[in-house]
DNA sequence: CTGCATGTTAGGTT
DNA sequence: CAACCTAACATGCA
């Protein structure tokens, strides 16, 4: 599930081997990868040379020569491989782009097929279609916005995260490790959380989002970087994917559950929706193991 | 075998 | 209109 900081760091990756690179052949093995006929999306590219590339949310962009953008979304599974071309085509290899001076190879991967490719001609002024309906970066985005646009919906604060148009680029791990970082339960109102809480929520997530990047990002199922390593991102998870585990901070059992139709892990005793009558959370001591197993009501 | 969960978006309904 | 719900995709697993 690759989210802003895996983009972020394919897309750091592969720029310095594909900026300059002309492309040559593009070889279209699963049609319904790409946007549109796939002629016309082989067409469009061929002999067209990558300006430069960079992230918007989930998306990647690669400026061509001609001025139009090849977009890739990779949604739940997708890979981009830089590799030579003799090496094996891994399963689930969708689409092959040669370089007229590159001896290697881009490669789109993708097991479940959701991952979706496309060339887009920005308008006039510079707009990209596709791209029209996302929110504003997390990373550029001003404490008191994020507070003012929070404050402007009503709506459980967990799903908002994940709405691409409210912010672009944040997923089901950083939105629940933000929240459990914030202390804020993923079903409270957007509207009822006192700025306090959001300015909590906001460096949480900027917090994360940075971090994440400079990890190259979070390797849970498939995510590779562009030339094939893991991030390292996932040591260093709270709450994702560890539903039972104890809670680094209070020792009780991380819960998970169903927000917005979508799987929560949180901390049902740090991240409580009554905040009001808070105790004293059961800190471990500094540098003393973290408690183990349930012992918590 | 069946049924469900998975992450995200698009599209439809309330 | 905003919020909410579900289908779709392919695969793995209980």
């Amino acid at each position: 599930m690759p989210e802003l900081p895996e983009v972020e760091t394919i897309v750091r990756g592969l720029k310095s081997k594909l900026t300059e690179q002309e492309f040559s052949h593009i070889e279209v093995r699963l049609a319904k990868s790409v946007w549109g006929p796939k002629n016309s999306f082989i067409a469009s590219l061929k002999r067209r040379k990558i300006l430069s590339m960079e992230r918007r949310g989930k998306y990647f962009i690669f400026r061509l020569s001609d001025g139009k953008v090849l977009l890739i979304h990779l949604r739940m599974t997708g890979r981009l491989i830089f590799s030579p071309p003799d090496l094996p085509r891994e399963k689930h290899t969708h689409v092959i782009f040669s370089f007229k001076d590159c001896p290697s190879q881009l490669r789109f991967v993708d097991q479940r097929q959701f991952g979706r490719l496309r060339v887009e001609k920005p308008s006039a002024d510079g707009r990209l279609e596709s791209l029209a309906s996302l929110g504003p970066e997390p990373l550029e985005i001003s404490p008191r916005d994020f507070i003012r646009r929070a404050k402007a919906r009503h709506r459980e604060i967990k799903p908002l995260l994940l709405d691409q148009e409210f912010l672009a680029g944040v997923g089901n791990i950083y939105a629940d490790e933000a929240l459990y970082q914030a202390r804020i339960h993923p079903r409270r109102m957007s509207d009822a959380l006192s700025e306090k809480n959001l300015l909590r929520l906001y460096r949480s997530l900027t917090d994360l989002l940075r971090k994440a990047i400079r990890a190259g990002g979070t390797s849970v199922r498939t995510f590779v970087n562009g030339t094939g390593s893991a991030g390292r991102f996932q040591n260093f998870l709270q709450v994702y994917g560890r539903e039972g585990q104890a809670c680094k901070v209070c020792g009780g059992p991380i819960g998970r559950e169903r927000v917005g139709g979508r799987s929560s892990f949180f901390c049902p005793h740090c991240q409580r929706v009554r905040m009001e009558r808070r105790r004293k959370p059961v800190r471990p001591g500094k540098g003393l193991p973290v408690a183990r197993g349930k012992m918590v009501a």
